[in-house]
RNA sequence: GGUCCCGUGGUGAAGUCAGGAGUUCACGCCGGCCUGUCAAGCCGGAGGUCGCGGGUUCAAAUCCCGUCGGGACCGCCA
């Protein structure tokens, strides 16, 4: 049907009689004689000189055959890879009639109502930044699946029914038409049928696995996604790093043309303690700076009390930062549990701030000093608990540093030695898994677990790029005596494991190997490569923020019938 | 469950704080003119229940209450 592509013709295609099919973008008319046709499809934009009469309108479908020639001299465009040359005599077939679409198909639209692109997905879809956005995925996905096999990779398919699993994210249930009343749930990850794989002796087991969660969407949080899901037999957490990073690499490689540098390692304390989360954007700087010390006996109250106290500086901030923005600071550090915010402006003979005056003379020379603070720098404090005060300058530093997604360099760390509990359980008190509660405790914090069962760190890792968590992973427990000692720990009785946890830690007695895996989020991945904020621009279907379906309306009301056949009957809504 | 922002012809915006006739701008659409444009140009035209419902008022796009939809965030996402 076509010879060429619209997007590849160039001066060496000069004289060939070609045949190109597409959209009509733009067109230029001078009357019945001659017309500027711009033929779009996915690989660009090309001029056909039509110089008959023929009505065509925005988004006809065409086959247009013609000759290439040469631009006459001064009608040359450089915006456009094809702007040197053009089709010229040319023969339009009119493969479609098409309705004017409801938004312009090119840039334009990227400020267009994201409902309404969602609504005419399809039209959104044909612009060149979608059709760049889905050719990137694309090219990842195929690098990731390349990448895997050459490592010696055996790419397995779990099941998208399986059973509903007592702990993590709410699952989305599906109703047994064999046996109403009883349900199956959609995998928010296979995680149970990867660690059997590997007591079945895959040894590497991978898979482009699509995960359901019923959680509420966000910018980077999508019902459904997919996750690059690996395990691996007789390996340590390096081995499950390299073989991740080279992954990792080859994809990004694939996406941008250039090979990331080997990915660095920070402790998840460290990150914590210098940026203020565990998935730090390593772009810029802004670091959380200790000044615990410098008030040890301060007259502030606010201070006196606080188990650690920090700041951030930001560079001239002190002009940029009225006393508007600084309440919403505020507020925003006490939405994230600060009890409040100090502000300090430097200026040449101390501070501007509030709270200056119950601030001594070495105090303020010592805060100067410590943070690095000239005239014109704001300073930002947070006094609290060591993890409080950190996560509230972590967002902060983040809210006010943080460049846009399509800047900087690609900065990817593998943040380790997660604390193996995080977090008590409201109603037991008893410690929260941080991971899962099948993670390996690293082995130097093993006689902790009595003593101080909130300092055990564990073998478990996170992947970050550019502050997004890419995914995470874990050395698993393969051996029942420790098992039991994390369960114990867990708050969790022997009775209730094997209820819980028993149709998939029994088939370990059959002789499970030490094994370990990652999980990580390809939309996630594929979004920072392509500069996009948001996973849903690089998601050719997405759901938004309240999980519906603008284009397809679901989710939709139940049919009757099907609900009967399926033992279901709706309830009225309460209240 | 909560906080904040947004909703005005097909699209994007201004108008809302400070109530006074559906007012304005750009794009698109329809018709006409036009032989080198590329956001073509010029002339003319059509197109809106100001998301929806209620209230206040002589009068509501504008103020108040509720509700629906979209977005950002907190909770949640082992």
């Amino acid at each position: 049907m076509r010879t060429h592509l619209c997007g590849e013709l160039r001066s060496e295609h000069i004289g060939q009689t070609v045949s190109v099919c597409g959209w009509v973008g733009r067109r230029r008319e001078h009357g019945e004689h001659l017309a500027f046709v711009d033929l779009r499809d996915h690989s660009g934009i090309i001029q056909c000189v039509v110089d008959n009469d023929v009505d065509v309108r925005s988004e006809y479908v065409l086959r247009v055959t013609g000759v290439v020639r040469q631009r006459p001299e001064g009608t040359i465009n450089d915006g456009l890879p094809t702007g040197q040359v053009e089709i010229g005599d040319c023969a339009v077939e009119i493969l479609r009639q098409a309705t004017p679409p409801p938004f312009p198909i090119d840039a334009r639209a990227d400020d267009v109502d994201e409902n309404v692109r969602l609504q005419h997905r399809y039209l959104d879809l044909r612009r060149e930044r979608m059709q760049r956005n889905l050719r990137i995925r694309s090219k990842i996905n195929a690098a990731v699946r390349d990448s895997m096999h050459a490592q010696g990779f055996v790419e397995v398919e779990t099941p998208m029914l399986v059973p509903s699993t007592p702990e993590g994210a709410r699952e989305f249930l599906v109703p047994s038409r064999k046996e109403p009343g009883s349900f199956y749930a959609l995998p928010q990850s296979p995680q149970l049928f990867k660690q059997l794989l590997m007591v079945a002796g895959v040894d590497r087991y991978y898979q482009m696995a699509r995960c359901l969660r019923d959680e509420d969407l966000r910018a980077d949080r999508q019902y459904e996604f997919m996750q690059l899901d690996m395990e691996m037999s007789f390996v340590t957490q390096d081995d499950v790093l390299d073989a991740v990073s080279e992954a990792v690499l080859a994809a990004a490689e694939a996406a941008t043309g250039e090979r990331p540098a080997p990915i660095e390692r920070m402790s998840w304390h460290d990150a914590m303690n210098r940026f203020g989360v565990d998935k730090p954007d390593l772009r810029f700087g802004m670091e959380l700076v200790e000044l615990t010390d410098v008030f040890a006996s301060t007259e502030f109250k606010a201070f006196a009390s606080a188990r650690t106290i920090k700041g951030i500086r930001v560079d001239g901030g002190a002009d940029e930062f009225g006393r508007n923005q600084l309440d919403k600071l505020t507020d925003r550090a006490k939405s994230l549990g600060a009890k409040g915010l100090v502000w300090l402006k430097c200026t040449d003979d101390g501070f501007d701030s509030p709270v200056a005056k119950f601030l001594s003379d070495d105090e303020v020379a010592a805060v100067k000093a410590e943070m690095g603070a000239e005239t014109g720098d704001l300073v930002l404090v947070v006094a609290d608990e060591w993890e409080t005060t950190c996560e509230v300058l972590g967002v902060l530093r983040n809210d006010i540093g943080r460049p846009p997604v399509h800047e900087g360099p690609y900065r990817y760390v593998w943040i380790v030695e997660f604390p193996l509990f995080v977090g008590h359980d409201k109603e037991t008190g008893a410690p929260k898994s941080g991971h899962h509660p099948f993670t390996m405790p690293h082995p130097d914090d093993v006689d902790k677990f009595e003593t101080d069962p909130m300092a055990v760190r564990s073998i478990a890792y996170d992947l970050v790029l550019n502050g997004w968590e890419l995914g995470s992973g874990s050395i698993r427990i393969h051996e029942p005596a420790l098992q039991r000692k994390v369960f114990r720990a867990l708050g969790i009785t022997e009775e209730a494991a094997e209820r819980k946890f028993g149709f998939f830690l029994n088939p370990f007695e059959y002789g499970a190997p030490p094994h370990g895996g990652f999980a990580f989020g390809l939309d996630r991945l594929v979004a920072v490569l392509a500069g996009e904020e948001n996973i849903r621009e690089v998601i050719a279907f997405p759901k938004t923020q309240s999980g519906a379906d603008p284009m397809t309306n679901s989710p939709i009301a139940g049919d009757p019938a099907a609900m009967a056949e399926l033992g279901l009957k709706i309830l009225p809504p309460s209240t």
